[in-house]
DNA sequence: GAAATTTATCGAAACGTTTCGATTTGTTTT
DNA sequence: AAAACAAATCGAAACGTTTCGATAAATTTC
């Protein structure tokens, strides 16, 4: 391995003076830079990040940690931090907890190879994340809430928005919404529940029928909403934690020989790309993904250069109208049990 | 900031034995161990990485390159090499080459600051590629061919998946299909349309009339599809480089009042996650993206292991059948130029 | 043309680890 | 109880950089 001494010596120069030269330091006369800089693509020197680092206590790197790197959900999020991040001239790297919830993620944190970390992922213990950010490497906590210092938290509202899609769906004259959640250990998805009950609540309404769980996935929103319909009296509206949940729920509802909307209205939540596409195509949530990308860079940003920021951030949600959604019928459209 | 050193003193023992308890060695006393460690816990120590990367010489991470961290396509190439990586004991890291070609990836690649790398990006020059691979850093390339010491190549028989798809479309009957391929340079595309244009000269047709591209975007199939549709002949069925071409195929047919497959049949090529849903589904061709992925990470270590590996890899590819196309009406559905 | 000033180069220390070989301590063998 | 051995601890050298302060060389000033 070429090591910055062997371009020195095969310079004849310094070892420091090499290490001026390569650097592009104006220390420096022309002519040994050059000297230096034709060494070195001589030997073809490769420059050791490590020892770099270790000198100059930084590493000019934020991570990111998604629970899935692959997943749909995030390509807006990530684009946002990535965008900020460069122009910070700093560099972006991605992980995931898949295979052992904190042990990547653990490397990165906890050995300090980072100077900041976006975490959007309940996989990682908040004890890792306390233990972890310190002066030198602010970590912003996405869609959960955690408490310390030189820790941050955004998060869409998710409040909001599950308020707002049930009202949607109550101006149209629904008064049996059904409710499919995610797992119990999303703060998002109990927080579009909470909203959900607020908005029900406000017109009197006590459902405590339809509430089930998933778990986010297709799978999770096609079983939950099989049991749905095998009750005896069945919702005229349902409204999904997730869109993959909403997307089961077509599954099921197709099988049940019902339709949407014109049997059973329907709302998802996250917009994803498939939403678009689906027939009919899904009204849903909109979370501002680009802008909770961009915002929790900017404060990993901010709090890096010792500008007070405040601990926590709200973001407003939209909703997008398709065609999933339309008044019920008049007489509530009950069900018989199961009829498959 | 708390060094070994600090712990060393604060347990009252060497620098040399704190690191050995650290490191969890057995030569160490099991109640020094304790001593040590707990010093350190009283000091809130955390390891600096790259002192350790240092010293060791390898970092025990793995570096995937993709261009866009967020695409929809790589999901399951993701998971496959994740797998890998992590059953071989080793960390996985993305980054993606956006803002500035090469940045974030020449920083891990070129800094020695990985122990191998799976590329999948067009924009990572071949010049980097090859200075960076190295004993000690491996480097697979996806879906283009790159020569040179310890770079090994994995592509799915994007030629074989161009010809079958192109075959298929004429076993229903079609002769007159139109390509609508993907940037110049994506060599992925090239193949394809190898394969379409092999398929084409097997049984003597001639097509030339009926070629565009587009940049593998959405707007791009929209906008090639609309050329297309203008001319004075028109096509009974299109083969797109990709599946998201061919979503904004099916919207420039649609305002032209075409309808899939009636009056023209449709092949996209990837299989991501919307085709099944768009209506019709899209018939395509499906990459083994997972293994795909899983193969390039065992490359990687068996490459890293110093076992012989062959220098390039290919993979089979796969029609899905959905309900994108169907025979050609008996008389050659002429168009009239522009309609709208 | 010598003194003062600037510029270019150098040597050495530091960054925080790991690890080798040497030393000390504790245990067994005779 | 001394000799022989094993186990535990220690000191110091390395890993490949950056950077400070010191020296040497080149340039300016009087």
């Amino acid at each position: 391995m070429v090591t910055i001494k062997d371009v020195a010596k095969h310079a004849g120069v310094a070892l420091s003076t090499a290490s001026y030269a390569l650097s592009g330091s104006d220390k420096v006369s022309p002519k040994t830079r050059e000297l230096v800089l034709q060494a070195a693509k001589e030997l073809n020197y490769q420059k050791n990040g490590f020892a770099m680092d270790l000198k100059r206590k930084s590493t000019k790197t934020i991570l990111l940690i998604l629970s899935d790197l692959s997943g749909p959900y995030y390509s807006e999020l990530i684009r946002g931090t990535q965008e900020v991040t460069l122009s910070n001239g700093f560099d972006l790297i991605a992980c995931s907890s898949v295979g052992g919830a904190d042990s990547t993620a653990y490397k990165f944190l906890q050995e300090r190879r980072v100077d900041g970390a976006i975490v959007l992922d309940p996989n990682i213990s908040e004890h890792l994340l306390r233990e972890s950010a310190r002066e030198g490497c602010p970590i912003v906590v996405m869609d959960r809430y955690v408490e310390g210092d030189f820790i941050m938290n955004v998060a869409a509202d998710n409040v909001q928005g599950g308020y707002e899609a049930t009202r949607y769906l109550m101006e149209q004259g629904h008064r049996d919404i059904a409710w499919i959640g995610g797992p119990s250990n999303s703060l998002g998805s109990q927080h579009r529940k909470e909203g959900y009950l607020k908005a029900l609540q406000e017109e009197g309404i006590a459902n405590t029928k339809w509430m089930l769980v998933g778990n986010f996935t297709e799978e999770g929103g096609y079983h939950s909403t099989k049991v749905l319909l095998m009750q005896e009296e069945r919702p005229t509206a349902i409204f999904y934690g997730n869109d993959e949940m909403a997307i089961g729920g077509y599954k099921a509802l197709r099988e049940f020989g019902l339709s949407v909307p014109e049997d059973v209205s329907i709302v998802g939540f996250d917009d994803i790309q498939v939403a678009e596409y689906l027939s009919p195509p899904l009204t849903t949530v909109r979370q501002p993904k680009y802008e909770m990308g961009t915002m929790a860079a900017h404060l990993v940003f901010q709090a890096m250069g010792g500008e007070y920021v405040n601990k926590s951030y709200k973001l407003k949600i939209e909703l997008i109208e398709r065609l999933s959604c339309q008044p019920p019928r008049l007489a509530p459209n009950r069900g018989k049990g199961m009829e498959t």
